[in-house]
DNA sequence: TTTCAGTTGGGTAATTAGGGAC
DNA sequence: TTTGTCCTAATTACCCAACTGA
């Protein structure tokens, strides 16, 4: 039932990451993250989702070259739950 | 039906949204989340309400009434159903 | 009754969202 | 194509002291 993992703020990815804030903004724009809006329409990360990607299980198409494109899934379903309205 | 009508302090549904319990209040001031206050005047959140905000799923309903500016009515519903999913 | 964690309220800094361009 | 930086506005976080609830 409950995800029990923690959520993160977009400080938070983009330090893990190494990016800037705003580009973990734009992941989630495009859907290549999923993201939990408070009601006050600031984003929230899973961390186990960030986890994930941080270990690349993101996409188990390591085909390497150029073999992802932009096919990184078009809803931001953050897993169980329905996804998000992403509507702003 | 049990719709689990639990009630949930502040600081819990802070801990759910990763934020701090004084951004609930604040929630709830403006009237983006329902709230029932005690005698005393501290607030208390119903767990089905939160749940649904935290999936994402705060209103899928079809009303296509976008463009409304962001309610500032104390309306502190108490109704079962969520409030609003108005952002700005 | 007292104790104590949690909540409330106001005020001020820090973070975030969105747009648009380089 | 992706990322970083600019701007403004909104939201959120932390500071304090005092009150409520169990």
């Amino acid at each position: 039932m409950d995800t029990g993992d923690r959520l993160l703020t977009p400080g938070e990815v983009a330090a893990l990451f190494r990016v800037d804030p705003k580009t973990v903004t734009r992941w989630a724009a495009a859907g290549r993250i999923g993201s939990i809006r408070t009601p006050g329409g600031h984003r929230r990360f899973r961390e186990s989702e960030v986890r994930a990607l941080l270990e690349g299980e993101g996409m188990l198409d390591e085909t390497d070259d150029m073999g992802r494109s932009r096919n990184a899934g078009p809803a931001a379903s953050t897993g169980p739950g329905p996804a998000n309205a992403g509507m702003y």
